[in-house]
DNA sequence: CGCTTTTGACCTGCGC
DNA sequence: GCGCAGGTCAAAAGCG
């Protein structure tokens, strides 16, 4: 159990991996000292405090090649005086005085440390409501995005909900997902399975707008479980009565459809056994769920820091590693369905394994945008995939054409199983050879990041949501064309991505924006460098976000994509 | 006191 | 039908 990686996990932040880290965390390193990186009651109200906080806090980083990034304003350069200046000024006014004291130029010194206390002082406040604005802006963005996200949803709702019926009657109504994954065998019957959720999905849009799933769901459910009940006292409400839902809609939304199946959220067979009547949607709404986003990344600590609070609800042995695995689930939001898995990878346990699963039904702070969005970005992208072949595998060379047409570092997309699942592997070395190491890898576009950000999962995790937010969009795009049933229709489908990407830089810009930000936000919680990491955000968000390509730095994130055919929900 | 972790038991799906 | 493995629950214990 202490070799667990759980096991002291979620509370004490220090030793863990910095991933899409939190402003509120490093905030309170720098001031609390580290208390609560985790701690659950800081969440929303402190985080304005804090994010100005954050700025100053890292002076640290001096030694940073800050040079090289200019704010959008003029408090570029005064920054990092300022930054400096804060940090000779806090030794300096102390040790001014007492080193200096001797000297007769004592009252000039002095004098002149206050002039340039007050001018510091001054710049300190200028950039508070710097930092302020930044902020704001990335959340104007952020929620735009989200926005814009739940739009589109609807749209393709609008588009296609017959198309959607009637492939889920062809696929015989009795069709619970279930069945379609028993029959894989046959392997004919998987990729339809895949056409479903990935048109389900386009037309939810993921987790996003499915309440009456949910009660459905929930109602299959708990007749099933004589736990079913206990479990989901906090999301009850949504049982209770359908209508609740619009109580808290949006907000809901995520909750529900996790909350009364909350306890099968990993159990894809569970959700599935849902009656066809109850419909697509409900498969969708499970399915969805059941995408995983797994990352590797090399740490001692017992778990990650993606931003996020949870809070662990199981261990497990798993069969063929030594190492427990552990089953947390976010607790930042009562209900909420995101769980995450950790355990050490057998052959290396330096290696630690994190896989989410679900989307966050409740506002998040920017640093944990970037998993969140991230997770649930690629899951949708996983289940709406239109390029599911004949075999009902992915094809990497759609995606890699698809979804990332300008990579710069690999990375893999498989899914072919239960659960689809990207693992993003950040144990590799950053080199661009790696990609030719197996043929199913395609790279990701993980733009150039600054030096200390470029190595750590922050970094990668903070890009995933541009990637995959592209993904989704071009296969939104792409489940619009996709009617087609052939493979043949794959070929023409690739071509249309590739369009259809194109078409997203100039016609979706708002969403990239929205990513970028997503990503810099992150960067920025998470780079211990953090004039590199604000001139990251800046760019992305000023200089044109579009491409993720934008954020301009000098070293690449390599890491490797990969999705497992999960057949047997075995690792 | 409230929250989190631990841990054994339980449920479910799957393969044989 | 049985056993195995994954996943979840919930009481008890621990912690701040």
């Amino acid at each position: 159990m202490d070799a667990t990686p759980s096991a002291s996990a979620s509370r004490s932040p220090p030793p863990t991996i910095q991933f899409p880290v939190n402003l509120n965390s490093i905030n309170h390193d720098h001031d609390d000292d580290d208390d609560h990186t985790s701690l659950p009651s800081d969440d929303h109200n402190k985080r304005t405090v804090i994010d100005e906080m954050d700025f100053f806090a890292e002076k640290e980083h001096d030694s940073t090649p800050s040079r090289g990034f200019k704010d959008p304003k003029s408090p570029t350069r005064l920054e990092f005086d300022v930054n400096t200046g804060l940090n000779l000024l806090t030794t300096n006014t102390s040790s001014d005085q007492s080193i200096v004291d001797d000297g007769i130029s004592s009252t000039m010194e002095d004098r002149r440390a206050k002039s340039e206390l007050v001018v510091l002082q001054a710049e300190l406040e200028r950039m508070k409501v710097e930092n302020l604005r930044l902020r704001d802006m990335i959340n104007q963005v952020t929620s735009n995005y989200n926005a814009l996200q739940m739009h589109l949803v609807t749209i393709m709702q609008h588009q296609k909900p017959r198309e959607n019926n009637e492939e889920h009657e062809q696929n015989g109504l009795d069709g619970k997902l279930e069945d379609k994954m028993k029959n894989s065998g046959n392997g004919a019957v998987v990729p339809r399975q895949f056409m479903d959720l990935s048109l389900a999905a386009a037309v939810n849009g993921g987790a996003v707008d499915t309440d009456e799933l949910s009660l459905s769901s929930s109602e299959g459910r708990s007749g099933d479980r004589s736990r079913s009940p206990g479990n989901n006292e906090e999301k009850r409400n949504n049982n209770e009565d359908g209508m609740v839902f619009d109580q808290e809609k949006k907000g809901n939304i995520g909750r529900e459809d996790s909350p009364d199946q909350g306890s099968q959220g990993w159990g894809p067979s569970k959700v599935a056994r849902f009656n066809s009547t109850k419909s697509n949607i409900d498969q969708t709404e499970a399915t969805i769920r059941k995408a995983r986003v797994s990352v590797r990344a090399r740490s001692e600590a017992p778990m990650i820091t993606d931003g996020c609070q949870w809070r662990k609800y199981g261990q497990k042995m798993a069969k063929g590693n030594p190492c427990p695995r552990a089953y947390y689930r976010c607790t930042m939001a009562a209900g909420c369905p995101v769980r995450k898995q950790v355990q050490r990878c057998a052959e290396d346990r330096t290696i630690l394994i994190t896989t989410y699963e679900g989307n966050h039904n409740h506002p998040l702070p920017p640093a944990a945008m970037a998993m969140a969005s991230t997770t649930s970005s690629a899951a949708r992208m996983l289940l709406s995939g239109p390029m599911s072949s004949a075999d009902g595998i992915m094809n990497p060379n759609f995606l890699t054409r698809t979804l990332l047409p300008c990579s710069s570092s690999m990375a893999t997309i498989s899914a072919s199983a239960p659960f689809p699942t990207v693992t993003l592997d950040l144990t590799q070395n950053p080199n661009p050879l790696q990609f030719q190491r197996q043929p199913s890898q395609f790279q990701v576009p993980f733009p150039d990041q600054p030096q200390n950000f470029a190595n750590s999962p922050a970094a990668v995790a903070a890009l995933l949501p541009q990637i995959f937010g592209q993904a989704l969009y071009n296969q939104s795009k792409f489940s619009g064309l996709q009617m087609s049933q052939d493979t043949e229709a794959n070929n023409k489908l690739v071509h249309q991505s590739q369009a259809a990407a194109a078409a997203i830089h100039q016609q979706g810009q708002q969403n990239s924006l929205a990513d970028n930000v997503t990503a810099a936000t992150a960067a920025i919680a998470a780079d211990p460098n953090f004039t590199a990491a604000l001139a990251a955000a800046i760019t992305s968000i000023i200089g044109g976000g579009a491409h993720p390509s934008n954020i301009t730095n000098s070293t690449n994130t390599n890491a490797n994509l990969t999705t497992t055919p999960n057949a047997n929900g075995k690792q």
